[in-house]
DNA sequence: GTTTAGATCAACT
DNA sequence: GTTGATCTAAACG
């Protein structure tokens, strides 16, 4: 089945400190989480409905979904029958200062990015970016390696359902990246 | 049965 | 004061 890890959690891990633009702003990729698709009820692709078809869709692709009345961003990992997806949690940004400062009111750099909600605002990333692919050049791509800190592990943020699989990762000692929550009524 | 908008509230800053 | 892979209710096909 898995020789280590699911390939999922292998790519999130390489997905921080990566470099990520989005409609005129660029972030370091601070904050990630891992999301097994058909092998992880904490997924929205556990159960597959035309909603979560992007994520059994190709690779490098955003899944996009709204939360709170903000937007969470994804990047779909494959394989394609898994329907894995990388959460993007947080991120710092190293260009658009300006622009993201416009997006996001007035709050200090380094809250600018600083969980789901506020990233995707940052990158001006909306349900209109569903299923935009992140490699290209379109106005939401991923970037080179910036960083290569030490990445720690956690369990993931808010979740109810598979609240121990220590899916999150992060870039040791960021600021940007938010504190552990558990969700009131998970398991154990 | 699914999607979407709008909440709710415990834990965080 | 803020945040949010939760939760529910109303709308949709």
């Amino acid at each position: 089945m898995f020789g280590s890890m699911p390939h999922v959690v292998d790519r999130a891990q390489s997905l921080v400190g990566r470099e990520l633009h989005g409609h005129g702003v660029t972030v370091v990729i601070t904050e990630v989480e891992a999301y097994g698709g058909i092998e992880d009820p904490a997924s929205h692709a556990y159960i597959r409905t035309p909603r979560s078809e992007t994520m059994y869709g190709p690779p490098w692709r955003l899944y996009v979904y709204r939360i709170h009345g903000h937007h969470a961003a994804n990047i779909v990992t494959g394989p394609t029958e898994l329907a894995a997806a990388v959460l993007l949690r947080a991120g710092r940004v190293i260009e658009g200062l300006d622009l993201a400062r416009d997006r996001r009111g007035d709050v200090s750099d380094v809250q600018l990015a600083r969980g789901p909600g506020n990233l995707a605002k940052t990158l001006g990333i909306t349900s209109a970016d569903l299923g935009a692919e992140v490699l290209g050049d379109g106005p939401v791509r991923l970037g080179p390696r910036r960083e290569a800190g030490i990445i720690s592990a956690g369990p993931r943020v808010g979740v109810r359902l598979a609240a121990d699989r220590p899916w999150r990762f992060w870039l040791a000692g960021e600021r940007s990246v938010s504190a552990y929550r558990r969700h009131p009524k998970a398991q154990s």
